[in-house]
DNA sequence: ATGGCGAATATGTATAGACAATTAAAATCG
DNA sequence: CGATTTTAATTGTCTATACATATTCGCCAT
């Protein structure tokens, strides 16, 4: 148990009184010169604290007024979108890629026209499909992928370790299972799936656009927000 | 046009590079006392443009060894989950609430166990079904909810004017229409539905669980995610 | 080769002080 | 009394310095 910086040590305890509470939206925290007197350090330390706190939008600053507890964020949370092999695996179940189809071609679609690689598949967990995907790799910005094998490794699986993106956008509905996918996924035709669209960009230039198609009762996505947790450091080596 | 502060145009820069592809994952960063010799300023002013590139996981930094670009980041992004009175309103739709059953009960949940409201009713755009809603709100917690009128407001606008709250958890399915959901939307048993499952805390305590269900085609929850912009502050009033 | 150990190095934390920017509140003026 | 200017409180940024801490690298003994 190494003890913490004080920094957070401040942070953290006005955290707790945020969050327990003890100080509701609105009221004044105390400012920077009444927290440095308190804990005898400097006042550096001190906006150390503060600032962390603002950045996390727990707080508000502003000059000559002081530091007020923000009220309740709104409603952005932070969506865990996993890649399928990893949270598969995750749950200790066995993952399993099979591919469908594969082929070179042009798209004419305006979300992601041009030379593109298109590709569909299906995920398996423990030997049951629990989800059918549809791909468009733009082969312009990723021409790597061209001489990928993508028979055993999922494109997505395939990307996450080839192509850092630096956009992307999540599309979530339900919708009814198409014949193709019902057959893919040894489903009824018609029977309710979670459907993620995803397109991601690298600076701006359109890289992948991906349907996943999950068996309902099969899979689940959750957003959580606690204004309590830290942030986790990844390292990913 | 006001001129950025010194430690931002310095985290701003470094983020061009990374973003832009020119230093890729892994690739060393320079150090610190090179960019305060670069920019000519104090180590600590490179040492807040680094840290915060490092908070927003662009970067790696380890001791005696340097910083480094971090591999792309992986998989959280931002669910904006906004009050459906407000979405409905933004996208310029008459927006209205449909009680259809509140009572007083004792629940055995344990996601929610104890005295709860439930309430169920429809959410309709234009007067037409989008969504069922199921609800339980916790009366130990907020027992002003009895009181309040929830012919005309829904639960969900009644609670985010008045109860904070810290935690919230979203699970997000498919699911076929039940009958009793079916009827209340005005579509067929059996349909495909986008199921969102919110449960939310104050400091711990159970507030509110919710069930909503979409009618597939009428909605879609997105989730964004821009390394490139700025987290926005927001000042609500 | 190999494993341990010390030293070099880059980051992490903290200080004390200075000035700038912002803006709420007080003072002044018409 | 209302509008305007001044004042002052508070946060924002930055410097220069110091020491702490973790970790890699290379040296040395095995």
């Amino acid at each position: 148990m190494t003890i913490a910086p004080l920094h957070e040590r401040i942070r953290r305890e006005i955290e707790g009184q945020i969050l327990s509470g003890a100080w509701p939206p609105g009221v004044r925290v105390p400012g920077e010169i009444e927290l440095m007197v308190q804990y005898g350090c400097a006042r550096m330390t001190v906006n150390k604290a503060l600032s962390a706190l603002a950045h996390a939008g727990l707080v508000e600053r502003r000059r000559r007024a002081g530091t007020f507890v923000a009220r309740p964020r709104s409603q952005s949370m932070v969506l865990e979108i996993t890649d399928l092999a990893r949270e598969v695996s995750a749950r200790g179940q066995d993952y399993a890629w099979q591919l469908i189809s594969r082929r070179e071609t042009i798209s004419a679609l305006p979300e992601m026209p041009g030379p593109v690689l298109e590709v569909a598949g299906v995920h398996l967990a423990d030997g049951t499909p629990l989800a059918f995907e549809h791909r468009l790799i733009s082969t312009a910005q990723v021409p790597e992928v061209l001489t990928a094998d993508l028979t055993k490794t999922a494109p997505g699986t395939w990307l996450l370790g080839h192509v850092p993106w630096t956009e992307a956008e999540n599309r979530i509905s339900a919708s009814a299972a198409s014949p193709t996918v019902a057959r893919a996924l040894g489903i009824a035709a018609g029977a309710p799936c979670l459907t993620v669209t995803r397109r991601t960009w690298r600076g701006g230039a359109r890289v992948t656009l991906v349907h996943q198609h999950f068996i309902a009762e099969r899979h689940e996505l959750v957003a959580r927000f606690g204004a309590a947790e830290d942030r986790k450091v990844r390292r990913n080596g």
